[in-house]
DNA sequence: ATGAAAGCGCTAACAA
DNA sequence: TTGTTAGCGCTTTCAT
């Protein structure tokens, strides 16, 4: 175990005083070229780095973003996950995980955990944080962006695809193809996406001068997305929906599944299914499912730039409401053209 | 945007001294029930909470983990780093992520900035790094544990799953179901966990007198993957393979899609496929995979075992090289009978 | 451009 | 049990 470094062990060797050092490291400070190459020698010889911790202390800037989620089983989640890092990585800052688990006590604890680090920013991509939540860490003057969820009325900036504009144009899709019994298993009610979708497709729907032959609620939940599945087509050829949005790719495997093995049905031929979000999965050639892709490049580029945004005018507060394009990427799990 | 509250104000406001404060978030310290009681008080009503930043400054221990990870694309990660997450979390530390992008060189830079942030300790879920990445951090004082990789000959602990015994048991099941042509299709050949289940496979069929018949590098890539599976199983009945073993489920997912929808060929009835890890999808209707399970929860607790014994005991370095037993999950990718 | 000095908010001896 | 004091390693005035 080798003993840490510090500025004024370099600033010895080099024969410079402490301050010099800590402006070598410091972009725009004023240092003259022969200082910087001694210090730098020096720093090299005994492997000095500075201490972001202490940096952190006294300049009130952290270079941490805490992160909160909640279920990485979606798989958009691990996703963007990755991209946020990297992209935050790309700009010297860091993630700091906090894991909100289900209990809904728990996540207020997990704000005063993350406030306790002094993170410069915070993005939630949990769907089941209350907007109190939230808006208690603005009053802290952490500034926070909400990934792929979003809330009305509030003062908290989100990114978030065009969920709305996504479901409509499932509907246009349904319709043009010529189906008439169309059905929507929904995701868990209280998320704003669910919300959204749901709401574009009605939209869609009404637009066609169509209406929802079924409905069903999955609840973004494999278990109860299979009796979801069941209620809606364990019935006679006639009785059934010919096609079904579900509200997102996971469930959508879930219904497929139970399609295909337990209800002996074919998938177009028999019934369309149409999903949300294009996690790597849909494309696998068991399911090659018709979705809308969730851009989540664009999508992690947003709330980089929103959350750094934020940091940089502290006062400037007014939220942005962002909303990225998804395209409708259609696979096989549609029908081809119409009947 | 809300003042920061110290412990100095809610001195003031308790009437004690700073210490004092101090001494109330500090467990184990002395402190009359009295004073914890004003202080706790004046606490509440300031809406006081401890810098962890400072206390890390002074105390030397930062309660940050970093973790390391390169690709979340197998599933097998991002349920590995909720349950590693939570399970700190649960102990009171905290993760902060580094993605170690493709390039060697960047990996270097990576440690430094983990080294940066005065982590307690590092968790290295990366399959490639080089062994002198570990070694710098344990030579810093900082103590690392590989998650779901090892090295040969070195000084670092990891938690892996016991994959040679994992390979083992897959050979045994193919030999007895009467498989008589067995291929295998390869991860990466640098990672330890290929290695490992490759040996522990050819182990296997030795002990029952078979060979391999045929063999193909996927390098834990889809792409590369399909190209092997069509070298390997594009070719007329008596000459393919009857069963194969790929080195994870990722692979295998890629390889039975191939085989029923490029090749036409039935799983199992014409060839068996075992894979590794049970990843969620594994578990899908449409796979319903033959595999070895590792048991993710198994595993992080001990990894979190292990992280903090070294950080507790800091002199006592033996490393410890700990292997979960890894049971087969037998389901209908593979023959149900010997035929 | 550089050095001296004053903290950032906290913990940990040390006295009392 | 408590308060006083001295830093942890750094950035940032303020002189020079």
């Amino acid at each position: 175990m080798v003993e840490r470094v510090t500025s004024l062990e370099v600033a010895k060797r080099a024969g410079v005083s402490q301050s010099a050092v800590s402006r070598v490291y410091t972009p725009g400070a004023s240092v003259s070229a022969k200082t910087a190459e001694k210090v730098k020698t020096a720093a090299a010889e005994l492997g000095y780095r500075p201490n972001v911790l202490a940096r952190a202390m006294v300049s009130g800037k952290s270079r941490i973003i805490g992160l909160v989620v909640a279920y990485l089983e979606n798989y958009f989640y691990p996703e963007a996950l990755e991209k946020l890092s990297n992209a935050l990585q790309e700009r010297g800052y860091h993630v700091l995980i906090f894991m909100a688990s289900q209990t809904a006590g728990n996540i207020s604890s997990v704000v005063d955990e993350i406030l306790d680090y002094q993170v410069d920013g915070i993005v939630m991509a949990s769907v089941a944080l209350s907007s109190e939540v939230g808006s208690r860490c603005q009053a802290a003057g952490v500034p926070v962006v909400l990934f792929n969820r979003s809330q009305d009325m509030d003062d908290i900036s989100s990114v978030t695809s065009d969920n709305f504009e996504g479901g409509r144009k499932v509907a246009h899709l349904l319709c043009d193809l010529g189906h008439e019994r169309i059905g929507y298993i929904a995701g868990w009610e209280g998320a704003s996406t669910q919300r959204d979708r749901e709401a574009g497709f009605l939209a869609g729907l009404r637009a066609h001068n169509e209406t929802l032959y079924a409905r069903e609620v999955g609840d973004f939940h494999a278990d109860r997305t299979k009796t979801a599945t069941l209620a809606m087509f364990d019935k006679p050829a006639n009785e059934r929906p010919d096609a079904v949005f579900v509200a997102n790719d996971h469930m959508a495997f879930v219904v497929m599944d139970i399609l295909r093995h337990d209800l002996g049905l074919r998938v177009p031929e028999d019934i369309s299914v149409v999903g949300y979000d294009d996690v790597p999965p849909a494309a696998w050639r068991s399911y090659d499912l018709t979705t809308v892709r969730q851009r989540a490049n664009l999508m992690v580029e947003q709330t980089v730039a929103t959350i750094l945004h934020h940091i940089e005018h502290p006062n400037q507060m007014t939220p942005k409401k962002i909303q990225i394009d998804s395209p409708l990427i259609i696979r096989s799990s549609t029908r081809q053209e119409r009947k």
